[in-house]
DNA sequence: CCAAGGGATTGACACGTTTCAAACATTGAG
DNA sequence: CTCAATGTTTGAAACGTGTCAATCCCTTGG
């Protein structure tokens, strides 16, 4: 800068308020600017002004795992909302590890970031009061939360496992499985109360439905569910399967249609987000669905208030209802021969 | 940090000294500043750092698709490689936007990061240019280039288009289409280039390969390609087609299988990527595969050897060999009743 | 012709670090 | 007791901006 006002033959403040009051500066003076400026090839120093404004303009972004295309819908709402305000996303992946969590949470304050949307990985709260208290605000995503210092956007998970389960009683499922995990995950357990709640709705013994504890929420960890699955003799094997998200869903798919068990048929599966994948998978996956992009935007707007209203900010939690989308991997009346059938019917849950 | 030298009694570069060089300072000192430091709940600022190091430590990797699980493999890598570093991997979405794509290079450069990683959407260096003369260093991704100011890491996709092509002849296609698009990504020139090659070797007029041009690398690109492939008579109608990535692959597979086409029985289906979920597809995709994470990996590898070893820097080009790897979808013998076998066999290229 | 008013420009300071020469303290040798 | 050597600690000077009170210059009304 101090080039720029150089060449343009002016004082280094008129230099800053070209570049960012350009009304205070008359045109003359401001074309000679922009020319020096162009001549130069001068760029902004980000860092300086951060230092200089105290805050960055970026803000933290951190999910349990980019491959996730629920997480990345969840990014491309959070990244246009961002860039409607200036600011910018950085995406960080915890991988569902605390540690890394952990890391990114550090990195993210030392740059100072205006706040941080976060799907944690653990429930302990005592990194992100520390964030809170000293004074980046958080926004809990794709989880609800009684907390009282920070916003949540959050879909009723309960809700989504109840919709799912009961479809599958409904559909005439005895032997019911819940593929999930790990329980630590707020999403993953809520997913599983709803699935037991429905089990009682239904008239069912809740400790009737099996429960296939999964490390990771990937493809793999659902080829190896799935494996068990397989493994079970006829009589002991669930007929329906609700998984605790797509990917574990696809997986467990995989798994079956690998050893020549026919979904939905042999066995019914139900997923959880409604990625674009679902659709497309070997048999179209029924899946909860979830306003991925919204939820992103959402948790960035509330952020953005947070910012904007200061001390007179009042937290809030936003929580949206999940659809069941029934497709051919459960929509089929157990007991009866009817054919499958393709029809992607979407219905309101419950 | 000068409430932390005040609260321990020391001058303000004692207190710097403990965070970078904690050896140059006595044990007792370095205790009391760590106690301090804890008291206050003190925490670095990363933008004066940077301002004062002239770099942050940040790696820019600006990608065509976040969507895409090829690019999210790619960032796992790139990033698992940085951490290594302690460098922090910032991950932009250019959407396949020119506008974007500049945008974020902007941001980029005034943040002053190590380097930039980037998979380009068009074909002017312009920008790039500018940014290498300016002192950032470039790594192209997943293109190759004779330009002589910067390294590049990719795979050959001319012989990737080559095998997917080769592959479809011989297996007995006559009519063979190419989906892709656009035309002006090098990625999908190349591969469409590697496909007229196929042709012409295999003793083929070139002008048959039917060429579907799409806007995008997507999966609903994918389906209106295919929709278009639906609405062609059977006499005009590919028998084999080769699309320019997985994501369009399923979007044609998706399609097809609405309308009732069985693949590979009536029309057989190549992608490229090979990305997770190719496999797990309702026909288990035939797929070019690309080593996705070391791609990543040795960009930012190339990257940092850059930084580090300053003018006497040679670019280097790194290329992969990729391998097709065969599954259902075009695993059958065209004019044969031999069923589709689902072998995943996976061979070398060519 | 003067004073007041208003737009345009300036200059100095602050932001929170790192760095490095200089000052200081301690020790051991002569 | 002095000096040199070694080990610690200090203080001040950057780094590149944004801000804001102060100054300058020009116009306008009286």
């Amino acid at each position: 800068m101090k080039d720029v006002a150089r060449v343009a033959g002016v004082s280094l403040g008129t230099v800053s308020n070209v570049l960012n009051q350009p009304d205070l500066v008359s045109p003359a003076t401001r074309r000679r600017v922009v020319d020096a400026i162009a001549q130069l090839g001068f760029v902004r120093n980000e860092s300086a002004r951060q230092l200089r404004a105290g805050r960055s303009r970026t803000i933290g972004l951190v999910v349990l795992d980019v491959s996730n295309p629920f997480f990345t819908d969840v990014a491309r709402g959070a990244e246009t909302a961002a860039a409607e305000n200036g600011s910018i996303i950085m995406l960080c992946n915890s991988g569902q590890k605390v540690e890394r969590e952990a890391r990114y949470l550090d990195l993210l304050e030392e740059q100072r970031v205006q706040g941080v949307l976060i799907t944690p990985v653990g429930s302990d709260n005592a990194r992100l009061d520390l964030l809170v208290a000293r004074g980046t605000p958080v926004v809990l995503v794709d989880r609800g939360t009684e907390h009282p210092n920070w916003c949540s956007v959050a879909v009723d998970d309960v809700l989504g496992g109840l919709a799912a389960v009961s479809h599958l009683i409904e559909r005439g499922h005895r032997r019911i499985a819940f593929v999930g995990g790990p329980m630590g995950l707020r999403q993953v357990s809520d997913r599983h109360v709803g699935a037991v709640k429905a089990m009682t709705d239904g008239g069912r013994d809740p400790g009737e439905l099996m429960l296939f504890e999964t490390t990771w929420l990937t493809l793999s960890s659902g080829r190896q569910a799935g494996e068990r699955i397989v493994g079970l003799s006829e009589a002991e094997r669930p007929t329906g399967v609700f998984c605790a998200n797509d990917l574990l869903a696809l997986g467990v798919l995989q798994a079956l249609a690998g050893h020549g068990l026919r979904v939905p048929h042999d066995v019914a599966i139900v997923g959880y987000d409604d990625i674009d994948y679902a659709a497309a998978a070997a048999v179209p996956l029924s899946s909860v669905r979830q306003p991925r992009e919204l939820i992103g935007r959402t948790a960035t707007e509330l952020l953005l208030d947070e910012m904007r209203e200061g001390s007179s900010h009042q937290h809030r939690r936003v929580t949206f209802k999940p659809e069941l989308a029934i497709r051919a991997s459960s929509d089929m009346r157990r007991r009866r021969s009817s054919s499958a059938r393709t029809a992607r019917a979407a219905r309101p849950a419950v």
